[in-house]
RNA sequence: GGAGCUGUGGUGUAGUGGCCUAACAUGCCUGCCUGUCACGCAGGAGAUCGCGAGUUCGACUCUCGUCAGCUCCGCCA
């Protein structure tokens, strides 16, 4: 005979005998009869012993929290009145017959039945996932990553892993850099992506490419951000959109069908990013609820309102959110938090049979016969800070409102964001990617007039929280050129840091394209936790340390002596 | 880089310019109990109130600084 897990015991025979191993969880001692709790990752039972074996009675009396132990027994049914209906095997219990104590435990850091701090958790992080909702979650994390490797080999990707240590990539995140002992003032950066390799892997002629990537990027943190994470990384050659979003639409219902028992609909909505914009304030509309955003410009053109009238009559807008039924000064109050230290103020008029509730002037805004009984949230200026704006209320709107379902799962593509953006020194910046194919037929049109270009971009959102993103590539050495030099980087910038692209591109590239999806965000969506730290298993804190191991930490001694020609190298080149 | 919140026995919280020789719960130690299920009961140990400076007759309490954690903005193509 030999151990089995825990969850298993309830599929074993009544009165046979079984060993099982595992976490003293409690220890209920009556003196005559102790009772005793062990848990394993499928589950926990409870064990007994009495007076048929004193000597046992005496060790079991010792045992505490958390002691590692070996549980002989027979698989006994309690007596019909202690059946306790809150436990899976509230049914059974194990009549101890030996037991070993594999390890003690020290008493534990934390009462793991209380809400200890966040940081106490991740110093003893090992005791949280035992106890906590974690083990749940990296199971989930696991199935996750193997039906979406299973789906990928099926579809006939090859599994490929490409260099962490690698080159410096001006712009976008921050690298993190490691000093190289051998070449004294060189060093490598950590893979903020696998953009480059992944493209040099379809030049290769591998066709179709997916990876588990970490990628690291030095920024400061969030609750969903870590400065590590893990993107599933996937390439593929002569294709267009559509089979990305076919093959990852097929992959989100598998996932969610196989993970949570969800049948998710395709094909997913798309918008554009100006539809995005412009409907829901944001490039990554949540669309779990309907309200949407509307213009109230010409409603207020001639409006005595002057706020907003002035406001149009200098080419401004006002935009609003409608929502069917008067509300009161609670939602107000939301909204006002909301906006608090945004800058940007909103009007609320909520209309009903016994008159107006405003925030702002009444007697002005009754006489705006147009307003429909039900609330208006509006916002005037720019359209560009309104629509944001907006989008921050609507969301506030639609959860105090309770529109947002924890279990519902809407997903849409946005598409077509612009190639460049300007960047607040008014230079141009890549919006995606510099790697990403403009929508364009020939390169007179990116030269001419590069804001008005479109990037073949999408973003794969999924209930206001993008998961991932992709392009089309560009795959032809003068046009990724031309984009470098829009980009403002001299024909010198381009050879030195991407002339072996360039020169990847010239010999034999296909047209292909990609995605990378947010691993870890998707995880956290499939858990319905509310930060990445809840489906990392060793995450790091928001100034980036660990508390558990400790890191970062200075260099030993040895290290420094070996590590001082490197940076004595980084000195001499001065800032 | 900026804004906000938090920091009190191992853990989670309470507290207020003198009432504090710092309270409560849990955990820990000792003892009692034959059916509990986060068992119960009795007793006990355990804290220079994050750190530093200042104001004050007097600071856990007020002020400034600093450190750490969290949330948000910037940043993250």
């Amino acid at each position: 005979m030999s151990r089995i897990y825990i969850g298993d015991v309830k599929n074993v025979k009544l009165d046979s005998v079984v060993e099982l191993c595992g976490w003293v969880q409690y220890v209920r001692d009556f003196g005559k009869v102790v009772f005793f709790v062990i848990k394993d990752r499928t589950g926990i039972i409870q064990c007994y012993t009495s007076t048929q074996s004193e000597e046992l009675l005496e060790l079991v009396k010792k045992l505490s929290m958390d002691d590692v132990v070996r549980v002989r027994g027979t698989v006994k049914r309690r007596p019909e009145d202690q059946i306790n209906p809150n436990m899976e095997t509230g049914d059974i219990e194990i009549e101890v017959e030996n037991f070993e104590v594999l390890n003690p435990c020290a008493p534990l850091p934390y009462d793991v039945n209380g809400e200890p701090s966040e940081f106490t958790k991740l110093k003893y992080r090992y005791v949280d996932i035992r106890h906590g909702e974690l083990l749940t979650n990296l199971k989930t994390r696991s199935v996750a990553s193997s039906v979406i490797r299973n789906y990928l080999s099926r579809n006939g990707f090859w599994e490929i892993e490409t260099p962490y240590l690698t080159k410096y990539t001006p712009g976008g995140a921050r690298n993190f850099v490691v000093p190289v002992r051998q070449q004294p003032g060189y060093f490598y950066a950590l893979a903020e992506s696998p953009q480059i390799f992944k493209q040099m892997l379809m030049i290769s002629g591998i066709d179709r490419y997916f990876q588990f990537a970490r990628c690291f990027r030095d920024e400061d943190l969030r609750a969903d951000r870590q400065p590590e994470f893990t993107q599933v990384d996937i390439e593929a050659s002569f294709v267009t959109e559509e089979n990305i979003y076919d093959l990852v639409e097929g992959m989100m219902q598998q996932l969610f069908r196989e993970v949570l028992g969800v049948q998710v609909e395709t094909p997913f909505p798309r918008m554009t990013y100006d539809e995005a914009m412009s409907l829901y304030g944001s490039d990554k509309p949540d669309l779990r609820f309907q309200m949407t955003i509307n213009d109230y410009t010409d409603n207020f053109s001639a409006s005595k309102f002057n706020a907003f009238r002035n406001v149009i009559d200098r080419g401004g807008v006002v935009k609003g959110l409608y929502w069917n039924k008067p509300l009161d000064r609670s939602a107000l109050k939301v909204l006002d938090q909301a906006s608090s230290g945004s800058g940007n103020k909103f009007l609320f008029v909520s209309k009903s049979v016994n008159g107006l509730l405003t925030n702002g002037p009444k007697s002005v805004l009754t006489e705006e016969t147009w307003l429909e009984d039900g609330t208006y949230v509006f916002a005037a200026g720019d359209k560009w800070d309104v629509l944001p704006f907006l989008g921050e209320l609507r969301l506030a709107l639609g959860e105090y409102l309770g529109l947002l379902d924890d279990d519902e799962y809407k997903f849409v593509w946005v598409t077509s964001r612009p190639m460049f953006e300007i960047a607040e020194d008014g230079s141009l910046q890549a919006a995606h990617h510099p790697f990403t194919m403009p929508d364009i037929t020939s390169i007179d049109e990116i030269r001419k007039n590069p804001l008005k270009v479109r990037a073949r971009a999408y973003d794969i959102v999924l209930n206001g929280v993008e998961i991932g993103g992709g392009s089309i590539r560009i795959h032809k050495a003068d046009l990724q050129r031309v984009v470098f030099e829009i980009l403002g980087l001299s024909s010198e910038q381009i050879e030195e840091r991407f002339g072996f692209f360039l020169d990847a591109l010239s010999y034999g590239a296909p047209p292909h394209g990609g995605i990378a999806l947010g691993f870890d965000r998707l995880v956290m969506l499939l858990c319905g936790a509310d930060s990445l730290r809840q489906v990392i298993v060793f995450p790091k804190t928001k100034s980036g340390t660990c508390p558990l191991t400790g890191a970062p930490a200075r260099l030993f001694a040895s290290q420094r002596q070996e590590l001082l020609p490197i940076f004595k190298q980084v000195i001499e080149e001065g800032g």
